[in-house]
DNA sequence: AATTATACTTATTAGTAAGTAAGTATTACT
DNA sequence: AGTAATACTTACTTACTAATAAGTATAATT
């Protein structure tokens, strides 16, 4: 593969992450993407033949990304309440893009998606819950955290949080969102 | 409007409900409605000229389930954690009906709705919202709740952890949605 | 009884969707 | 230098979308 090709298929795996957050899986097309990139519609069908592939590609990217945080995190020297945060961080500017994260994207999509995509959504479901409940013991262990929850409970209430609170926050106000993130930093700060 | 008429009408709300639900305002179509009607595409644009009008439709029925269920449960004689759990039991249903919550699925497709819908969907979230926070803060006046945050700001976490407990349990199956409703209620009991 | 409104169907249109086959220019390999 | 792979474009197909115009049967109104 040659270094224009590459980047191609970047730009357009970069530029159907934008659209998947902003508009969802049903509501955008090759053609948006081919537009931004002023190449044609089958140019990405050759990177991505289907758009199932595109999606695949997507999430592909997710994975691999909260995998490296999920490594970073661990070695990081930080507080529990500071690694939380660069996690929420996540969160907060996808409402100044006017998008939802990509979770809440794929989740509300989810009985039209391919069989194929599911079960790649679960696992990357599965890497960020398991990623924070993490943080969250990690956390009450060092006692920098406090919390009666189990943490897999608490990463649960803290990730519905953030994923609806875009949700909402894009409808209602940035403000929403910033009252909940004050709110569940205070439920966990010791 | 004759009886057949307002049957018809009804029904296409109530299936375009459904759909909303499932599919999203996007992977659903007039004809869907109409296969599962056994009537013509066009006898839906007959009661509902454009798609706008079809989701407007569907909105303002829940506007008006929720004042209706808001008038309700000011005059209930029962306690209220029992007023919340009736809330929470619209939330609980939807897991096995594989949906989601009517305003999770325009939240994810706000960006491609018309404007006099996400005017509607605005007025919906803020009923909603205020209804929870007022029984929140009548049940705290009451000593049956106790929770240390403000009423609309503790209705925002309730309402997005059910959202997006929803979305989330449709695809990591139902007991997430369970371990998330027991933690929550087990917040805010006195 | 005649007229009109209601609730549709039939038939069609314009637009957009994903996807494909075949051709072409460029680059890499042998 | 010749061959083959890469990265596209051109041109097209099939399928579906919302939407509309015109026609029809039935029911209500005058």
């Amino acid at each position: 593969m040659s270094e224009k090709s590459i980047d191609t298929k970047t730009a357009i795996l970069t530029i159907a992450k934008d659209l998947m957050k902003q508009l969802g899986y049903n509501a955008f097309s090759y053609a948006d993407i081919a537009q931004q990139l002023n190449i044609k519609n089958a140019a990405i069908h050759y990177h991505y033949p289907a758009k199932e592939d595109l999606l695949l590609g997507v999430i592909d990217t997710y994975i691999e990304e909260y995998q490296h945080l999920g490594k970073q995190l661990v070695a990081a020297p930080i507080s529990s309440l500071q690694k939380l945060s660069l996690f929420i961080d996540k969160y907060a500017v996808l409402i100044d893009q006017k998008s939802i994260c990509i979770i809440g994207s794929v989740a509300s999509d989810y009985n039209t998606l391919p069989k194929s995509v599911r079960e790649k959504v679960l696992k990357l479901i599965d890497l960020v819950i398991l990623m924070v409940a993490q943080t969250l013991a990690d956390g009450r262990a060092k006692g920098e955290l406090d919390f009666k929850e189990e943490p897999k409970v608490k990463s649960l209430l803290i990730m519905t949080n953030l994923a609806a609170g875009v949700q909402l926050a894009r409808i209602t106000g940035k403000n929403d969102f910033n009252e909940i993130v004050k709110a569940l930093l205070d439920q966990i700060k010791n």
